[in-house]
DNA sequence: ACCTCCCGCCATGCT
DNA sequence: AGCATGGCGGGAGGT
């Protein structure tokens, strides 16, 4: 209904277009376009017009200027104007005069290539039309088709695209054919949730065991450990995973029900368990291979079939485009002994479960395990009654709600359209430019965007972030190391919440959406929850009902109102559970960070000691019971919204960060066992974990990158946010000042290019790991993006962006080789894992120290290439 | 030869 | 029935 509304302009050429198969290749595309906007769409909406000539940049000057208008929206829009008509005549013919009008050659040239035609491309193409910190105030409505025809694409590869954004939160699905632009508000938000499921699905375990799994395949260990994957496997059975819940934040969640159908399966769930992989991991290196593993449910590797496993590939690969566009990943090569498998590096900001809001509760879950096991049950039960569709089940009561909001939505946004594309316009047409090229220019806007708009959210306190801080100074030190390398930050670490995030913001001060996080509520998959013991419990429902009245007041009525069908589906009870989990839980994990001195220590002493089987085991027990209780599934939702709309959700989070902060829990968490520390031990547990770790804790890089503030354009890419917030830079001045971080590292930034070879202090190890990902952050930033940078930037913009970025000296990006072998962590379990690969990058050095656990030493190199 | 991953068939499910 | 979604995997471009 609303579609239809919405399309009434468009809808006739869209449908032409889009419906039909003719879009269907790109090729056709083309024609498409023309021969679309020519229909109608030059009258209806013009904007499409201008999309279409873009959209085949038929000759090199086309393309160039393509990237140029990419980057400058005055040119863009001018060309729009004065061309985008005559293409819009051209349709079909259109395309033919222009193959043969100008050069057969270049045309055929010009073809887009496969390359151009990459789903990463047509990502920033998508991405460059909206700003990243859309005014909620403005409409943001997307409509499919018309993208589709702007980007002269089928519609289906938007649907890919819209998928992953919204397993981000990044949009939220208004109407059949509508979605609405949420842009980075909630990213934050959403990647502290998604980490807090993680978390609590142990994801980090389970990527441990992979890799142990790996490595006893090759050394043959395995019949050691076997038990361990047994216990593991059993686990992934059971969370079944399960996992396929969607984790929902407030604002965006619905999309609906009903429309949810296959949401399960799909690549939204995907996305979101994929990006929890590199928040739960140490290395924040997640290679394709184990990502594939653990989606599928894995742990019965062998189980896999071979197409199976080539699908899931496919689809991470495909996903992986969409977060490489946004630059939250970067495409590296982790080598090992077996060779070189592609793997992607987590370049966004980093994320406290708690920081952002929400996750905190998620971290707590070692402590709150139990609680949240109960209320988990509870609120997967009730919650989760509804499923119809496994995944997203919602309370009744709030689906009611919802739909009623939905349906309100729709009416409204159904108007005839008003096909928001804010900023689209101006973006749009996105021809179709070199991959980098139009990469380049399409983080340029969106650098730009982001500058332009604003800091948008407050900061939110990063204090739970401290948690992370792991134990291990080293790491911390590692974690500034962009910043820096003291390692005595470490410990400030802990304290010093500083480290958060700087995507969030950082801000220490300002705690409001607190760091803590919102309350989100998850909801757990019926099946699963109830399946599920719940031993630890994600449970961690927050209560909607609680997210709601906190969000209630900004957040639009949606987060509300699904925080009251929630509630009202989860009994009661559940979410008063869960709710009160939660903080309880934030302050768990922040406790648990805390404690990270402990795990440090331990971590340390276990790396020194080289980890004994019996960590090992023990770690795997732990992991088992986790592996139980883990997958999460359910969504989480949270209460604070937005940010943007934050100030009020404030109250919300400002009680659970204080909850939080008291709450510091011991961290021996039920679940490992023998382990403390949840976090920071799946930190760990994936690999060289522990210099890793504690970087990670200690410093994010996202923070770090904030911390450069300035122009943290390197981080800009990665986390707006950061940039945006002037409270990073508070944050950096403040560690400085500390000592914590030099100020020189901040700076340093000089994304280095290659592999980078900072020769970070090998000392610690964890440091100089650390290093690695900043670097290799910034790398990927620039690299990344385009390999032009320069280029691209006619705009000032891009260029700082890429710049600024990497404060790359301190690390040496590059590869490193590591000799990985097995750490153990100190969380026990050692995971040989290939993840080393990911130290790697960081620190060569040290490895030795690690090195040599059980096995060999691999090396691992991670190179960042850019991908394309 | 392998890595990527585009492309579009076709199932699914809502209208 | 028609249409919107999107799972899925063949197969081809790139290295």
């Amino acid at each position: 209904m609303e579609n239809e509304k919405e399309n009434l302009f468009i809808e006739p050429h869209k449908r032409v277009l889009m419906k039909s198969p003719l879009k269907e290749s790109t090729k056709e595309n083309v024609a498409r376009a023309d021969l679309s906007s020519p229909n109608l769409g030059p009258l209806t909406t013009p904007t499409k017009p201008k999309e279409v000539s873009q959209g085949e940049p038929w000759t090199p000057t086309a393309n160039l200027k393509m990237l140029i208008s990419a980057v400058s929206p005055e040119i863009r829009s001018r060309d729009q104007q004065r061309g985008l008509f005559d293409n819009r005549r051209g349709l079909p013919e259109a395309k033919d005069c222009l193959h043969e009008h100008f050069f057969g050659d270049e045309y055929e040239k010009s073809q887009p290539s496969r390359k151009e035609k990459s789903l990463g491309l047509l990502c920033h193409k998508f991405l460059a039309r909206y700003p990243k910190y859309p005014n909620p105030a403005v409409n943001n409505d997307i409509c499919l088709d018309e993208v589709a025809e702007e980007l002269n694409v089928e519609r289906r590869r938007i649907y890919d695209i819209v998928n992953v954004l919204e397993s981000l939160h990044m949009v939220s699905r208004l109407a059949k054919n509508r979605y609405t632009w949420h842009g980075r508000h909630n990213l934050n938000k959403t990647l502290g949730t998604l980490k807090s499921v993680g978390e609590e699905n142990k994801y980090a375990e389970q990527i441990m065991m992979i890799k142990k799994k790996e490595y006893e395949q090759e050394f043959d260990f395995i019949k050691s450990y076997s038990i361990e994957d047994h216990v593991v496997k059993s686990n992934t059975g059971q969370n079944g995973h399960t996992e396929m819940c969607f984790v929902e934040l407030p604002g965006v969640e619905f999309r609906a029900a009903s429309v949810n159908s296959r949401k399960d399966k799909s690549l939204r769930v995907m996305s979101q368990k994929f990006v929890m992989l590199f928040l739960v991991s140490t290395p924040q290196i997640v290679s394709l291979e184990i990502a594939a593993k653990i989606l599928i449910g894995e742990d019965h590797v062998e189980d896999l079939d071979k197409s199976k496993f080539k699908t899931k590939i496919r689809r991470l690969y495909d996903i992986a485009n969409v977060l490489s566009s946004l630059d939250l990943i970067k495409k590296v090569h982790v080598t090992e002994e077996r060779g070189r498998k592609p793997a992607f590096k987590w370049t966004g900001p980093e994320i406290s479960p708690s920081t952002s809001g929400s996750s905190p509760v998620i971290t707590s879950a070692i402590s709150d395990l139990e609680m949240r096991r109960s209320a988990k049950e509870n609120c997967a039960k009730n919650l989760f009654s509804t499923r119809g569709k496994p995944n997203f089940t919602r309370h009744p009561s709030l689906i009611k709600l919802v739909k009623s909001i939905e349906s309100d939505r729709r009416k409204i946004n159904s108007a005839p359209s008003s096909p928001v594309k804010n900023k689209a316009e101006s973006s749009q047409n996105s021809p179709p430019f070199p991959n980098k090229m139009a990469q380049l220019a399409a983080i340029c806007k969106m650098q730009l965007e982001e500058q332009s708009s604003e800091p948008r959210k407050k900061v939110k306190v990063q204090l739970a972030r401290s948690r992370h801080y792991k134990p291990v100074a080293p790491l911390d030190a590692s974690a500034n190391a962009e910043l820096e390398m003291s390692p005595s930050l470490i410990q400030p670490l802990g304290v010093v919440p500083l480290v958060p995030s700087p995507l969030s913001p950082a801000v220490p001060v300002i705690l409001p959406q607190a760091p803590s996080g919102p309350s989100y509520a998850i909801y757990l998959q019926p099946a699963q929850a109830q399946t599920m013991a719940p031993p630890q419990g994600l449970s961690p429902a927050v209560c909607p009902s609680y997210c709601s009245q906190v969000t209630g007041a900004k957040d639009s009525t949606d987060a509300t109102t699904k925080a009251t069908r929630d509630a009202t589906k989860s009994s009661g009870p559940c979410r008063c559970e869960s709710l009160l989990p939660a903080p309880e839980r934030q302050g768990a994990k922040n406790q648990t960070r805390e404690a990270p001195g402990e795990r440090g220590s331990k971590r340390s002493s276990l790396f020194e000691d080289c980890v004994s089987k019996k960590k090992y085991k023990e770690d795997l027990k732990g992991l088992d019971s986790v592996a139980a209780t883990l997958f999460p599934s359910g969504y989480l939702i949270p209460l604070t919204q937005c940010s943007s709309l934050g100030a009020e959700s404030i109250l919300s989070n400002k009680e659970s960060s204080g909850t939080l902060s008291p709450n510091h829990r011991l961290y021996s968490s039920p679940i490992a066992g023998v382990i403390p520390v949840t976090s920071s031990e799946l930190t760990a547990v994936n690999f060289p974990s522990f210099h890793v770790t504690p970087l990670k804790l200690m410093v994010s890089p996202t923070s770090v990158a904030a911390i450069p503030g300035g122009n943290s354009p390197a981080l800009a890419s990665s986390h707006p946010i950061a940039i945006q917030n002037p409270s990073s830079a508070i944050v950096n001045f403040t560690l400085q000042h500390l000592g914590l971080i030099s100020p020189s590292v901040q700076m340093s930034a000089s994304p280095g290019p290659g592999t980078g070879t900072i020769p970070v202090s090998p000392k610690i190890e964890a440091v100089s790991i650390i290093p690695e990902n900043a670097g290799s952050q910034h790398r990927r930033v620039t690299g990344s993006d385009s390999p032009v940078p320069g280029q691209s930037q006619p705009n000032g913009q891009s260029v700082t962006m890429t710049g600024t970025q990497q404060p790359v000296p301190v690390t040496p990006k590059g590869s490193h080789l590591v000799a990985e072998s097995f750490f153990r962590t100190p969380g026990g379990p050692t995971k040989p894992t290939g993840l080393s690969c990911v130290d790697f990058d960081g620190a060569g050095a040290d490895k030795t120290s690690f090195g040599s656990l059980f096995v060999p030493q691999r090396k691992l190199e991670v190179s960042t290439e850019d991908v394309h």
